[in-house]
Formats: structure tokens, C-alpha cells, sequence
DNA sequence: CAGCATCCGCTTTGATACTG
DNA sequence: CAGTATCAAAGCGGATGCTG
């Protein structure tokens, strides 16, 4: 909460969205959308309770969320991100490209959920055959819930759960699933270091890392 | 320096630049180049010297800054950002984009630095006629020192201190010269509001606001 | 003077327990 | 489900002192 005081835009930035966990609440809302604060908390291992909703009013009152009281049957309070919110998508999709390499060495006491990996494929990857049919890609993070990538019209979008005629269907610990993601690992070597897939192996080839573009533009 | 422990990029991001100041010691570092101890304090106001030491001996450790002896006469130790720390470059552009309306708002209590000025000129302007010759406009933001933007090849660089032959000199407090430079406010009108100019008004045109473009890519 | 280290008071965080 | 209450520990900001 606590201001740099500095006329200047990032820090004034770092002023709204700084804070610890500020980011990362973020996060979850863009990745699953509207969401109950038990959600949240399921989405943010190690938040301490007080701190989520501390968080959500100071979020609030800058603007980037709202608090909307869900329509009957459902009678509970979401949380939404305001277009304000939104427009965060790109600080975080560099954020994630700049910890991509940090990946590479997994510690197995961090947790994990599904949807990071399906919030990171749609954050950066892209549809390499926006002509081509629609297809999905079905991931099944080892002992974790599955999460499925649609592919169409040069984008890629995530969804919680199965698929229901996947193209492909890929079940690996998470560091092997983004290894073959991102295409720095192939199938063949990922197949060796454990990880089962069924379906069509092309399927792959759709999703391409967002990357190269954005670089001539930088 | 406390760690999230969760397996996401973005997280891991945090675990690293997250920590309070860290981003702002990038910040100038980006900015100004190399550094020594002194320079980061000057443009890091507020930040508690047993801070700076420890933030730096952090951002070392995790490969984003080195810390160099520069050679003699000048017999001091500068800190350098590394490829790992230049590759932030487009996390703060986007944290200066979002952060940008905020800056329409001047608290007057806030500190000020010229060189955050002309860091933001570079981050987020563009020179909109490459192929035109070079030339420089010389800011001076009221009561502090000046910095001189150069427009030259379709990109923008800044420089501390006054220019040596400059198209056009502008004379204002830093919102003004904000409004200004991203063409928010006109040259009439904010002359109307008190700032100083002189040269070429035309030299305005030569710089034009990122976004446009990133948008179709994004 | 540049580059810290130490100490101290305050705030923020984290863990847990409890409630409408 | 959606928080509040409590408390210990860690982090932060400010001042000062030390060392080449």
C-alpha cells in the first residue's frame, strides 16, 4: 500500500499493482475469469486468508477488479476484472516470457495447478494454421486435473477439464508437458522420459511459441 | 526474497524482480546504464541504503545485474545490468504502459528525476520518419536538470543534459511535458499552461507513440 | 566520499483459529 | 462460503557508524 512516491509511471504502476500477491490474484482472474474467493484461494497456494481480502479491496478501490453479487441460483459474490484489469494481460504475458527459462528447474516442493499451465499456453502460444480446423489438445498434468487447449483461428484458448474429441492427448509431469508445449522437447524424446500420449502427433505443430513477431516490433 | 513456491512462470518472475524496489533498480539501470552505489540512490529516492545493498547483492545472485571494477581513473564499482536484466526491457515497457493514465494525476509531494523522463521517451516513443535526418529536442523539466531526446533511424534515444544544436526546446513542469510529448495536449495548448518553447514545433511530429502496432500484434 | 553494516521502531506478512 | 480476529515473525524505513 505503501506509495514510491515518484512521478513516474512504473513506479506509480508498482504502487496499484506491486503489493505481494497483487499480481498473482491477477493472474487467476484473467486465466479463469469471474471467481468466488474460495476459488481464488484454491488458485493462490500459500495466500494467507486475511491477506485475500485485504488484497481485493485495495484491488478494488484502484479499479482493476469489481465485486459482483451473482444472480440467483447462485447467490454468491464474484470477483471480475474491469477493463482496467484486463489491460494487464500483456504486463503479465512478459512477466511469464521473462520466468520461462526459470521453469526449466522444477522444485517438486512448489505447488501446481492445471490452469497455470492453460492460462501460460494461452498467454503464449498461437494458432500456427489459423485456415486449418478447429482441433484440441487435451493435457493431463500427472496426478493434477486435466485442462484443454482449443486451437482455431491463429489462437489458443484454454479450458478446465476434458476434451471431448481431442486431437491429441498428452499426460506427463508438468516440466515435461511445457518442454513439449514450448517445442524444446520433442515427442519422441519426451516419450523416453516418461510421458504417454495418444492421438495425432501432428496436432503439435498447430501451437507455435508467440515470440519471433513480437521481437521485430520490440 | 521469500519465495511463492508455485510451479508458474509468472510467479517464479516474482520470486525474483517482485520484491519491492528490485523492479526500480532495473528501472535505472535501463535507463542510465551502468551505475555506481551513489547514482542508484539518487534516482531510487525514498529507498533505505541497507536496502539498496541488499536488493543489489539479490538481483546479482540471480544473474539480472553484475557488479564491475571499473578500470582506472575512475577506480569505482559499477553495476551492470546482464543479457538476463536488458531482457526485462519489455516488462517495464508494458508496467509503463499501464501505468501511463496514472500519471495525469501529479501529486505534488512526489519526487521527480529528469532521466525517468527521457527513460519513458524511450521505452514507449518512436521516431515516425526514419528516414528523415536526425535531430534533438531538448526537455527541461522546471527546477531540474535537462535531458535531450534523439530522434534518429525510427527509434528514440536519450541522453542527460542540455543538446547541442536542438530542433526545439521545451520548457515545463514534467506533466506538461508529458501531456506533450504523447500528444495528449497540444503545443498551443499547453502553452496556454505555462510551458516554454522554442525551435522548430514541427520536430513534435517526428515523434509519435508506441501502441498502435503492438496492438495488431497483440 | 563511495559502499556498505548495524540498530531500532514500525508495518506488513503469514499461520491459525474462529464466525455469520 | 466469505470472510474477521489474533499474534508471532519477517520486512521495511530512517538514522547512524564504520571502513577503504
Amino acid at each position: 500500500v505503501r506509495s514510491y512516491g515518484q512521478y513516474c509511471a512504473v513506479a506509480k504502476t508498482l504502487d496499484v499493482i506491486g503489493d505481494r500477491w497483487n499480481l498473482l490474484i491477477v493472474r487467476e482472474l484473467l486465466i479463469r475469469g469471474d471467481c468466488r474467493y474460495t476459488d481464488l484461494q484454491h488458485g493462490l497456494p500459500g495466500i494467507a486468508t486475511n491477506l485475500l481480502a485485504d488484497r481485493l479491496r485495495e484491488l478494488e478501490a484502484a479499479g482493476v477488479l469489481t465485486r459482483e453479487q451473482a444472480p440467483p441460483p447462485i447467490a454468491t459474490t464474484l470477483f471480475r476484472l474491469t477493463e482496467r484489469g484486463l489491460a494487464l494481460r500483456p504486463v503479465l504475458r512478459e512477466l511469464l516470457r521473462w520466468g520461462a527459462p526459470l521453469m526449466l528447474e522444477p522444485d517438486e516442493r512448489d505447488a501446481f495447478r492445471s490452469h497455470w499451465l492453460g492460462g501460460a499456453a494461452e498467454l503464449a502460444l498461437v494458432d500456427s494454421a489459423p485456415e486449418a480446423p478447429a482441433l484440441s489438445i487435451e493435457l493431463r498434468p500427472s496426478g493434477e486435473t486435466p485442462v484443454t487447449l482449443e486451437v482455431a483461428v491463429g489462437a489458443v484458448r484454454t479450458r478446465d477439464g476434458s476434451a471431448d474429441s481431442p486431437a491429441l492427448v498428452l499426460e506427463a509431469p508438468p516440466p515435461l508437458l511445457l518442454g513439449v508445449l514450448t517445442g524444446q522437447l520433442g515427442l519422441d524424446e519426451a516419450t523416453e522420459h516418461g510421458l504417454l500420449w495418444q492421438g495425432d502427433a501432428d496436432a503439435l505443430a498447430r501451437v507455435r511459441l508467440l515470440g519471433a513477431v513480437e521481437a521485430q516490433v520490440a
